[in-house]
DNA sequence: CAAATAAGTGTTAATTTGACACGAATTACT
DNA sequence: AGTAATTCGTGTCAAATTAACACTTATTTG
C-alpha cells in the first residue's frame, strides 16, 4: 500500500500573524502577496508547507524569512480549512501568531514583500480569509495575555514599568492605574529590578527592568490577574 | 490559473476527541480502525476531509457517523502535521474534541467500528499520534473547564449540584469542599432550581437543576473561578 | 424506632482587589 | 538661581472574594 485511495489531496499553508508594540501601538506586520493571484495586494505573510517540513518548522522558516528573526515566540492558532478559500485551489491554511521585539526585526532583509507595519485599528483589506485571521489573533492574544506572562515577548530585554503598562493598555485599548498595575505586576516576582534608568520617557526616568527567565519560564502557566475585571472586557 | 505550481498536496484528515461522563470518570470514545494500515488497531474515530466540505463540517459529519449526535460541543483542538505521522502517506490531522451527554450516545449506530469508551487513565495504546492528540485535548479540557462553564455539556439537560460536582473531580481528580462548590456555581445565576429530585443517588434525593439556557449562551465567556487554587493545578 | 447515608446549608478569618493622591527627580525656561 | 512642568514611584483603606470548616435534615432499611 502505498497511498490512500479515492480521497482529495490539497495544499497546506501556513500564515503568521506577527505582532510587534513600538512603544506607541500595537501592531502586525504585512506583507504584499508575492504570487498571484492577488499578486501585490496586501497579505498575511506566508508559505506552503514543504515535504518533509511540520507545520511548525515552517512558521518558523516563513518567520525567518520575512524577519531573519529565530526562537521568538510563536504559537499555532487555528487551521483554516473552508474549501473556497483560496479561489485557485484546495488550501489548508494553518494560522501561526507571533510576538516579536519590534526593535529586533531588521526590515532590510525581506525588500521583496514590501513589509509594513499597520496599527491594528488600522489593517487594511487583505487577501482570502486573512483579515478573520488577524481579528482571531487578537482576540487569542487579549484573551491568553489576560492570564499569562505573555507580552514581555513584545518587548526588548530590559524595559521599564511604564513602557510595559503602556503595552498593556495597548492591547486592551484602555487604561490602568499605575499603582495598582506595578503591584499586581511585581507580585509575581517575574520581574528583577535593574540599577539603571531609561532617560528617554521623562525627565525623571524610569528604572529598567529584566525578566527573571528561570521563574519566567516555570510560571508561564500560572494565572496571572494584571488586567482588572478581564471578564468584563 | 488553475494551480499553483511545484507545491506538495496532502491528505487532510479529522480526529475527534469525544469525551463522556457516566457518573463515575471522564472518558474518551475510541474505535477500532476500519482500514490499513493499523487496521483493526485502537484509534481515535477520525476520517478524510473530503471535497467542498470544511474541517468543521468534516468534524460534524464524523461525529454524527459514531454517535448519532448533532448540535453537540465541538472545538478545533490543534492540527498535527509531522510528515511521517501517518507512515503511508503525507496527512495532516486536524483534531477536534467534542463534549458529549454519553446518554444520548446509541452505540448500535456504529458496530462498524466497534467503539468502546475508556476512562483517561486506561487508554490504550493508540495509532499514530492519537496518544498525544488525547493529551493535549485532556489538557485543554481542564484549562478551559476552570475558566468556563463548559463541562454542563457533558450533563444530561436535568442534573443535581452532587452529580455536577462529581464530573468536576472527575476531570481534574481531585475532590472539592462541596459547601465551596455550590456556593460558587449558584453564584454564576447559571442555574436554575427544579422541584423535583433525582433519586438514584441517595436515600434523601437531590434537587434537579436545569441551565439558564440564555445565560448559559450569554455567559459562555465569562470567567469563572470554580476550581480553589486553579493556578496550582 | 434506631442506624445509616447522602443532601443541604452558614460563619469567619485571610487575602485580594480596586479606588484613590501626593512627594521626588529632573529638565527647561526665564 | 529659581520656578514651572513633567513623569516616576509609592501607600492606605474599604469592599469583595476566597478557602477552611461542621452540623442538621430527609429518607430508607433493618
Amino acid at each position: 500500500m502505498t497511498q490512500y485511495q479515492n480521497q482529495t489531496r490539497m495544499l497546506a499553508a501556513v500564515d503568521c500573524i506577527i505582532f510587534g508594540f513600538d512603544g506607541e501601538s500595537l501592531k502586525i506586520l504585512l506583507v504584499h502577496r508575492g504570487i498571484e493571484p492577488e499578486k501585490g495586494k496586501w497579505s498575511l505573510m506566508g508559505g506552503f508547507v514543504q515535504p518533509g517540513e511540520s507545520p511548525d518548522h515552517a512558521a518558523i522558516r516563513i518567520l525567518k524569512t520575512l524577519t531573519g528573526l529565530e526562537g521568538v515566540y510563536l504559537e499555532q492558532l487555528y487551521t483554516f480549512g473552508e474549501p473556497e478559500r483560496d479561489p485557485i485551489e484546495r488550501t489548508m491554511s494553518i494560522a501561526y501568531f507571533a510576538l516579536i521585539d519590534i526593535h529586533r526585526y531588521e526590515k532590510q532583509l525581506s525588500d521583496e514583500y514590501q513589509p509594513e507595519w499597520f496599527p491594528l485599528n488600522k489593517i487594511p483589506r487583505l487577501i482570502f480569509d486573512h483579515n478573520e485571521m488577524v481579528k482571531m489573533a487578537r482576540a487569542k492574544l487579549q484573551y491568553k495575555a489576560a492570564l499569562h506572562p505573555l507580552l514581555f515577548e513584545l518587548l526588548p530585554k530590559k524595559f521599564t514599568l511604564p513602557q510595559l503598562q503602556s503595552l498593556y493598555e495597548s492591547v486592551y485599548g484602555t487604561s490602568f492605574d499605575k499603582r495598582n498595575f506595578s503591584r499586581k505586576v511585581l507580585s509575581t516576582n517575574l520581574l528583577v529590578k535593574q540599577e539603571d534608568k531609561y532617560k528617554g520617557g521623562s525627565k525623571k526616568g524610569a528604572y529598567y527592568y529584566k525578566l527573571n527567565a528561570k521563574k519566567y519560564k516555570a510560571n508561564f502557566q500560572a494565572f496571572l490577574n494584571i488586567i482588572p475585571n478581564a471578564h468584563l472586557l
